[in-house]
DNA sequence: GCCAACGTTGGC
DNA sequence: GCCAACGTTGGC
């Protein structure tokens, strides 16, 4: 059974075109315990994503990804000079997972937020829910579909 | 850049 | 276990 996501990312960080450019990536720096059992428990081989834009100038859905390998512990956690270490996560018993995801496609027209919001078939969705800051945010296949229609 | 909303930390 | 302080997210 094929699940349906919608992650954040913010551009200046890591956009839809860098994806296209490196055609997969790893998924790092999810560092909140309820994003993390989704990367961990829920997102599976397969699973389709919408890739979301945050905090930048129209946010929105700009493209599609899909995943490619399952949750893994984030090396990133381990590494002192990263800026997502975390001195308190065990080797043994990681805190912090990821996932791989490759790229699909960029929308012809991105989704904005603002239109998300304006579609009562998506008033369910945690992102436009109030002060949501999950990164990692579920979806059922008939938001997932109407999304892309809109595109 | 502002600030509301939220999660986390740490003193008690 | 409570809760104030703090840091972060992310729209605007």
């Amino acid at each position: 059974m094929k699940n349906y996501w919608l992650f954040k990312s913010e551009p200046d960080v890591y956009s839809i075109d860098d994806l296209e450019r490196d055609g997969t990536t790893f998924w790092d720096g999810v560092r909140n315990y309820e994003a993390r059992n989704y990367l961990r428990d829920k997102v599976k081989k397969g699973d389709k994503v919408l890739f979301y834009h945050s905090n930048c100038e129209v946010p929105g859905v700009y493209g599609v990804c899909e995943v490619v390998k399952e949750g893994y512990p984030d090396f990133t956690q381990f590494d002192p000079k990263n800026k997502y270490y975390d001195p308190k996560s065990n080797p043994n018993n990681p805190t912090w997972f990821m996932v791989d995801v490759k790229f699909v496609k960029k929308l012809k027209k991105p989704v904005t937020l603002e239109e998300i919001k304006n579609n009562p078939k998506l008033k369910n969705i945690r992102l436009v829910q109030k002060g949501n800051r999950l990164s990692i945010i579920p979806l059922t296949k008939e938001e997932f579909d109407e999304i892309l229609k809109m595109s």
